[in-house]
DNA sequence: ACTATATCCTGTATGC
DNA sequence: TGCATACAGGATATAG
């Protein structure tokens, strides 16, 4: 699923060859993703030709394409939304729903989304920091990220440390992936309640999770299906290279005793029962 | 204020 | 072969 290393590949792949093209035209072929458009899938439409994209931007999983007016143009994926660009009259992606098409003739932005989590919608003067996203947090590879800050705010939380991760108010870009990655790096049982942390193991748990989406995006991100692709339909590597994720009875890495896969939040968690026991009661 | 859960959505895999 | 069900999970609304 595009968690933060995936939304930064496509990200990249859009710097390559969005900025300076003015918009021509756009299709709306499914309603649902431009749910989040104030004015509707109509206005959505209408809107957007006569506009030059500037550098796409990032925080967390949300990205948004700025606009030389200053306004942008938001985009989140979801659980399957990619964003293809594809010469015009070429065939469109499986489940596309959204075509712009610019004034080059060079080749259109698609946007398509299988189980349409995701979403694209205009952002009035976001272009420099969208209010919609104004309560997601700092990413771990925002350069303002206060580290130290960040270890102290998770000890005091008395959710489970893995709730935390995924809490998008509280640090972004970690999705159940990278989540199972960095706890398993870390040793640590998802339910460790985060108040019984110290301040290293907080910031031990957050290195490593910057470092497993680091390694992560170096390899183009992970994909597991034709869900996750980059903006020329090419996928990540990193899938091979996950300790804990979706290993349920593969042997741990290090300990060698079988991976774990339990219920948690309405998804799978997987862990190894070596390496991170849960803990004990609350002492 | 804080924490936890239900909901949305569809293609694929599995079971009977 | 066909139908039903489980599963994948990010963000948000709602409940506690």
């Amino acid at each position: 699923m595009p968690e933060l290393p995936e939304v930064e590949v496509v990200r990249l792949g859009l710097a390559g060859a969005i900025p300076n093209r003015r918009i021509a035209a756009v299709s709306v072929l499914h309603p649902r993703p431009v749910r989040r458009h104030v004015g509707g899938a109509e206005d959505f439409a209408s809107s957007l030709p006569g506009r030059s994209f500037g550098v796409p931007r990032r925080r967390g999983k949300y990205l948004w394409l700025p606009f030389a007016d200053g306004d942008a143009l938001m985009a989140h994926l979801g659980m399957s939304g990619q964003f293809r660009l594809d010469e015009p009259g070429s065939p469109l992606p499986p489940q596309c729903r959204v075509v712009i098409a610019f004034t080059d003739g060079g080749a259109e932005l698609r946007f398509a989304d299988q189980r349409m989590f995701g979403g694209l919608w205009v952002s009035p003067g976001g272009a420099d920091g969208p209010t919609e996203i104004a309560h997601i947090a700092a990413d771990l590879f925002d350069d303002s990220l206060d580290l130290d800050a960040l270890a102290a705010v998770i000890t005091t939380k008395r959710s489970g440390i893995k709730r935390v991760l995924l809490n998008q108010a509280v640090v972004s870009g970690i999705g159940n992936i990278y989540a199972d990655e960095a706890l398993w790096r870390a040793r640590l049982h998802y339910d460790t309640p985060a108040n019984q942390l110290s301040q290293t193991e907080a910031l031990d748990l957050l290195v490593a999770a910057k470092q497993v989406m680091a390694a992560a995006l170096a390899e183009g991100g992970t994909s597991f299906d034709a869900l996750y692709v980059n903006v020329n339909g090419s996928v990540g590597y990193f899938g091979r290279s996950l300790a804990a994720y979706g290993r349920a009875d593969l042997p741990c890495d290090r300990c060698g005793r079988p991976i774990v896969r339990e219920a948690f939040m309405n998804r799978s968690s997987y862990r190894c029962p070596g390496c991170q026991p849960r803990p004990s009661a609350v002492g």
